[in-house]
DNA sequence: CGGTTGACGTA
DNA sequence: CGTACGTCAACCGG
């Protein structure tokens, strides 16, 4: 298709914006608080601000093609002459306001926008005129305006957007909004309003008649005009009264008719989009000290409706804005600082009170009044650098910015910690960071602490996209702004340095630190956007960001281990691996690497002449463990190999348990004897978490000989014991729930053993004959469901027949219909919109349903299918984690979370809490959230985490 | 040396 | 030919 065909869908050509420019910037300057937006010399600047971001608003939900703003024009007008107390009120508007008029205009201009006034007339006559226009050659005409006159030229082609109790809800008036609201059609509104008048333009109606009486008026004898006939009949008071005002109702008839056919001297066509003149905008707006996002806002929005290669001009918009930089050295050069260019702390904008429980509740998510990117216009931005690592973290630099200001601070000492400090703990709500975890630690290193802050650029990326993850903040910028870095020398990585090469280095250390500043302020304000659009601003708020305070203080609490005992389970594995090598080294007949697979290919499959069972995903043969298992059994007849395969066999084993003991050790910091972990809460694609350096989250619990590393996990100094508290069945509830089955949601209440009881159901015989292999057979189905296993996967792990496991699935969804139904409308779903979506609106998007390649299509189905389901258990795991930590809190305990295993929280108890602390986590996993089948909940203590298992 | 592969630990 | 992770050691190419 050619760029010029234009396509035309049905009788639409596109669609026209009216804007009524009076009474647009009339809403803003009253919805706004001037104080919040002025400049440095005093100029307001609210109705600027409030009527740029309102238009780009709806532009961005309209999408209109054509675009023309209308204002009044200085002097009277024909209807002051016929009513000279006409828009008294509005004369008298404050010169604040009157002086952001001409602004408005100057940005108009510089967006390319056309604006109208017509001398003589009114801004509402050129609008009645430009609806009018629009209706008869088609478009769907859009009426922006506070005003109600407009309300008579809504039809089914012409809607009025009016501003409702927030500035920014604009209410969609159509004919039928009309005849809802008023009970009288458009043509009548201003009959209506004749009768009942306008305070807001000071015109006077009938007194004691209302809308209420008017319409029924109306109704009652079909229009003013009869209404006057027939004045004689009306009876009362109110009669009364209209008939002492009929002049002044005819008055207010006449002047609050629009006029819709004025001669303009513009065509539609002319209304297009203009070039949008940048540099204008840009002079504009840094006169009226407006941040870089309300810029790249608006410039987004008009280079985006301007041309259609919207990419690349998007990119030119994202142009980061570097702060000009001060460098601060005292804790008064701070203050200063900051009294100069920080605004006053916003409280109004996001008015939640900091200790308040945060309403995590999957309802009240998108209706939060104040908008994220509202919320984020707002804000200004805190960067430190240094080596976040809970319990060795170092802070080398920190920036903040706001309004393309920097303040950088290379050394911290008391005077600009305190300082620093009386900042967070006064501006937290209006603050922007990029990993809320790490810039705590390194806050902390200075000791320092962040209470929450408004926004994290990290996590709502992370929100945004959770399977990219950004190892850079260059790499974010990339990906999220499609702004590109050149990749930075290491001049300081090779070779000596020399005085030059420091400086030089020194340079660059700040400039990274610039960067990385002006990239998070401009992430922010596209993100928040996304946010906004997606309804996931709750997630961040109530979800992720109280989390990830929780996971510091975890990260920063660590877990204490008993070092002997991990240096002698380490030397006893050690041992036994060693032995197990003797001897399989004795069998192959050489000092074989165990530890390479290819070494071991060579010695079973060609020396050993063994069979081989399956091959490795690029085509060599496995050696892993069920394979040398399988030989292993087979070799009963050759001595050697059977005698090397078991010695392997055990080798592995006790040499992998030798590795995750020694990791551990290694990982102990030697201040405080415990592991600091760090959680990662912006790496698992459906909304986990990850633990690493070192992960504790995969310490051997499967058999009895890794599991006793488990008791090498302690209460340290201060504490008595370990609390472990763990989901039962959490996704397979959770699928219980979300797919409404009745059987499966029965077999939940009824507390009896689940695997069991759904086994009697899917064989259809009494529990009591249930025997161990049934049960087992029956749960490695259930649990193999979330996984989009198949029937060959079941079959090969049951070691049954795949018919057997083909039966088994069809008596399962046979029993459980709508866990069936479910389940394929997971994929289907995911198919149409192309993500799926948890309980609380967290989604993961897959492109991967769309490839050619079935294989790939195959995997994207089954990470579809368990991406809602696994990710709904992370968001409960979550709000269980906030709520527990929450109150143990406020119970005043010093028992504290110390690691999340997915299902399973670990406690370090203090003395005397036991009780307590175990009823409040398990309340608060409990009740994180209300399901069609209660959440059940197992819990232990015990002096090692071992002892604590249940 | 950095990246990949194979193996294996957890939920 | 079951989802989601992290870590190790060996190996390969530069």
């Amino acid at each position: 298709m050619s760029a010029n065909t234009a396509t035309v869908e049905g009788t639409s050509r596109g669609t026209l914006l009216v804007v009524d420019g009076h009474s647009l910037a009339f809403r803003a300057f009253f919805a706004l608080p001037v104080e919040n937006f002025s400049t440095s010399s005093g100029q307001a600047t609210n109705a600027v601000w409030g009527f740029a971001t309102m238009l780009a608003q709806v532009i961005d939900t309209e999408h209109p093609d054509h675009l023309a703003v209308a204002f009044d024009v200085k002097g009277g007008t024909f209807r002051s002459a016929m009513l000279p107390q006409y828009k008294g009120t509005r004369e008298a508007a404050p010169e604040d306001l009157l002086s952001q008029l001409p602004l408005i205009q100057r940005m108009l201009s510089a967006l390319g926008v056309t604006y109208i006034e017509q001398p003589g007339y009114e801004g509402d006559d050129v609008i009645g005129t430009l609806a009018t226009m629009g209706d008869k050659a088609g478009y769907r005409t859009l009426v922006l305006s506070g005003d109600r006159d407009a309300f008579q030229l809504i039809n089914d082609n012409i809607t009025v957007l009016y501003p409702g109790h927030h500035f920014k809800d604009l209410k969609h008036m159509t004919p039928e909004a009309v005849v809802e609201k008023y009970h009288v059609t458009p043509e009548q509104y201003p009959d209506l309003a004749a009768l009942r008048g306008e305070t807001a333009d000071n015109i006077p109606g009938v007194p004691g008649v209302g809308d209420g009486f008017a319409a029924k008026w109306i109704n009652q004898y079909g229009g003013l005009d009869q209404i006057i006939e027939h004045a004689d009949e009306i009876t009362g008071k109110k009669g009364e009264a209209l008939r002492e005002n009929i002049e002044q109702v005819k008055l207010n008839r006449s002047v609050n008719a629009l006029v819709r056919d004025l001669e303009l001297g513009v065509a539609l066509d002319d209304l297009t989009f203009g070039t949008v003149d940048a540099a204008q905008l840009n002079t504009l707006f840094s006169t009226l000290e407006f941040g870089v996002r309300t810029r790249n806002r608006v410039l987004k929005t008009f280079n985006a409706s301007q041309s259609a290669a919207g990419a690349t001009v998007q990119a030119e918009s994202n142009r980061l804005v570097m702060p000009e930089v001060t460098a601060i050295t005292h804790g008064d050069d701070l203050r200063t600082w900051v009294d100069k260019n920080m605004p006053p702390a916003d409280e109004h904008l996001h008015g939640d009170d900091e200790d308040a429980n945060p309403a995590i509740d999957a309802g009240s998510f998108s209706e939060s009044t104040a908008t994220c990117v509202d919320a984020v216009n707002h804000s200004w931005v805190l960067q430190a650098e240094g080596d976040a690592k809970p319990g060795n973290a170092v802070m080398t630099s920190l920036m903040l910015m706001v309004n393309g200001q920097g303040a950088q601070i290379e050394h911290i000492d008391d005077s600009i910690a305190s300082e620093l400090q009386r900042v967070l703990d006064e501006y937290h709500r209006s603050m922007v960071v990029h990993g809320y975890k790490e810039q705590q630690h390194l806050l902390e290193s200075a000791g320092m602490a962040l209470p929450t802050p408004l926004f994290d650029t990290k996590l709502a990326g992370y929100l945004v996209h959770p399977d990219f993850h950004a190892e850079s903040l260059e790499q974010a910028a990339g990906h999220f702004l499609d702004l590109h870095f050149e990749e930075q020398g290491s001049a300081a990585t090779q070779g000596t340095l020399d005085l030059d090469d420091m400086e030089e280095s020194s340079n660059t250390h700040v400039d990274e630190l610039q960067r990385h500043t002006a990239i998070i302020d401009t992430l922010a304000s596209v993100l928040a956007d996304l946010l906004d659009q997606r309804a996931q601003f709750g997630l961040l708020k109530s979800i992720e960001l109280p989390v990830s305070k929780v996971l510091y203080d975890m990260e920063h609490a660590g877990a204490q281990v008993d070092m002997m005992r991990l240096n002698g389970m380490r030397d006893q594995f050690a041992a036994d691996a060693r032995q197990a090598q003797e001897i399989a080294w004795e069998s192959a007949g050489e000092r074989v690497n165990l530890q390479s697979p290819k070494q071991l290919r060579k010695i079973l499959f060609e020396d050993m002449g063994l069979k081989p069972t399956r091959k490795t995903k690029s085509g060599s043969y496995t050696t892993n463990a069920a394979a040398l298992q399988t030989l292993y059994e087979h070799s009963i007849d050759n001595e050697r190999a059977n005698q090397f395969l078991g010695a392997l066999l055990r080798h592995r084993e006790t040499n992998k348990l030798k590795q995750i003991v020694q990791t551990l050790i290694d990982a102990v910091n030697p201040r405080d004897g415990r592991i600091h972990t760090t959680f990662e809460q912006t790496v698992a694609a459906t909304g986990r978490l990850s633990s690493v350096d070192p992960n504790l989250q995969n310490i051997p619990n499967r058999n009895a000989a890794g599991r006793e590393i488990r008791s090498a996990f302690v209460p340290g100094e201060g504490y008595e014991s370990l609390l472990s508290s763990d989901y039962s069945q959490v996704e397979l509830r959770i699928m219980a729930d979300l797919s409404g089955d009745e059987a499966l949601i029965e077999a939940f209440r009824s507390g009896r053993d689940f695997h069991k009881y759904v086994a009697s159901l899917v064989y259809g015989i009494p529990v009591e004959e249930i025997t161990s292999d049934q049960r087992s057979h029956v749960k490695a189905m259930s649990y193999g469901l979330a996984y989009g296993l198949s029937t060959y996967g079941l079959s090969q792990q049951l070691k049954i027949a795949p018919k057997e496991a083909e039966s088994l699935r069809n008596q399962y969804f046979a029993t459980f219909g709508k866990v069936h139904e479910y389940l394929e409308s997971l994929v289907s779903t995911a198919r149409e919109k192309g993500y799926t979506e948890t309980i609380y609106g967290r989604r993961r998007y897959f492109p991967g349903l769309k490839s050619p390649n079935r294989a790939v299509r195959d995997a994207a189905e089954r990470a579809a299918l368990n991406a809602p389901i696994q990710g709904s258990a992370a968001d409960i795991m979550k709000i269980a984690m906030i709520r527990a930590a929450e109150s143990l809190r406020e119970a005043r305990l010093k028992s504290r979370i110390i690691l999340q295993i997915h299902d399973e929280l670990v406690v370090e108890i203090a003395p005397g809490e036991a009780e307590q602390a175990t009823t409040l986590v398990r309340d608060a996993m409990e009740h994180a959230v209300t399901m069609a089948v209660p959440l059940d909940v197992s819990t232990g203590i015990g002096s090692d985490w071992q002892l604590a298992a249940h």
